[in-house]
DNA sequence: CCTCAAGTTGAGATCGACCTCAACTTAGCT
DNA sequence: AGCTAAGTTGAGGTCGATCTCAACTTGAGG
């Protein structure tokens, strides 16, 4: 690859990671290719698809949650490693449109290779008595997309809302709090067309 | 009003009913128009503009949330009174698209007249100690927005798994569940500026 | 300095949806 | 039956976005 096509790579990276940021992933491809200060042609290029472009600018969050799932293994309380972690993903959904976006369409691909750090996560808050026992990993999509959507609502207006309906659904997954749930989780197959099928 | 124009009319908002109901809010109006067996031109001779076309077909849910929300004021036990009320509004943006996406973005309009009431039914859950006291008016809209983002990735998929993302947050409301919370409750101008900003 | 594969460019084709309006049709009155 | 206001029609203009490609430019090896 030449050093001037790399360097247009970078510039255009940089361009759709700030403007997916702030707007979305549904950013038309021509601004993007005019805030790198590039052609459209050149953006199709580097990037023949949307989604290739859109991979590339989220590669790296797949390392940035594999940390903190790390990090959420490694805390003392079970409870306490749980919620940082939930928390740590909603912030990144809070600090960036389009990765809520994409939690919320393609998270299948993006929270793929978190899953097995996930369900371990979940099952130790859950033997620690801390998290309810009629819960599973099914259900942190509920927490997931919920927040995306608090998210979307109120980021403009009121941009730490997110937290409080982070904190009162949290609360409802106390095993203190715990009364019976009416229908069964979803399978996994449910959860992996659902997380796939919004896109 | 002519009767062809009144019947032409009827025609367009049951096709808008069944195609909202079944793809949400942004199906095509030349499809509607398809559907309903005219001319894009009568469309737009009945309903200048989507909204008045939305405000028609759903000019009934307002009534029916009145009704709702009459019967759970009447409910012998405050919280169950509470409960179904947010669950029978569920079960309409669960039945129907269309609503689901009224409800996340137009839900200032939608949910105006029903304000007053709904208020009273949250004082009422919160006076008799059920409902956390440290919640306003302004959370629910929380519940709303979270089981509307399960209801949209799911309904195709696993169709009743929203109840158990209702049930979940629902526990989280109760008072015996609660924790100090992080943030405040959104202001009355908040949440107004959410509800309709987003659409 | 020359060459050419690699890379860039942007005008324009294409697409799907929105919206208009002049010509046509018809309900309903007398 | 005849008149007219009310209503219908759909081809076509517009718009914003996606995608292509033939002509042009340039980096880098010899």
């Amino acid at each position: 690859m030449r050093k001037d096509a790399l360097h247009n790579r970078e510039r255009l990276l940089a361009a759709a990671r700030g403007l997916f940021a702030d707007r979305g992933l549904d950013v038309p491809l021509e601004e993007i290719a005019r805030t790198a200060g590039v052609s459209i042609g050149t953006l199709y290029n580097r990037f023949p698809t949307r989604a290739e472009l859109v991979e590339a600018v989220f590669e790296d969050r797949v390392a940035t949650v594999a940390r903190l799932a790390g990090r959420a293994l490694e805390a003392d309380d079970a409870w306490e490693g749980f919620t940082t972690f939930i928390t740590a993903v909603c912030e990144l959904q809070a600090a960036d449109l389009g990765y809520n976006d994409l939690a919320v369409r393609g998270a299948a691909t993006a929270t793929d290779p978190g899953y097995a750090s996930m369900l371990r996560i979940v099952e130790r808050a859950r033997e620690s008595g801390a998290l309810r026992d009629d819960v599973t990993i099914a259900d942190m999509a509920f927490v997931l997309w919920g927040v995306a959507a608090t998210v979307r609502a109120t980021s403009r207006v009121a941009p730490t809302a997110w937290r409080r309906h982070l904190a009162l659904t949290l609360d409802g997954l106390r095993a203190a709090a715990a009364h019976p749930l009416p229908v069964p989780p979803m399978s996994v197959e449910q959860t992996r067309a659902a997380l796939d099928g919004c896109g």
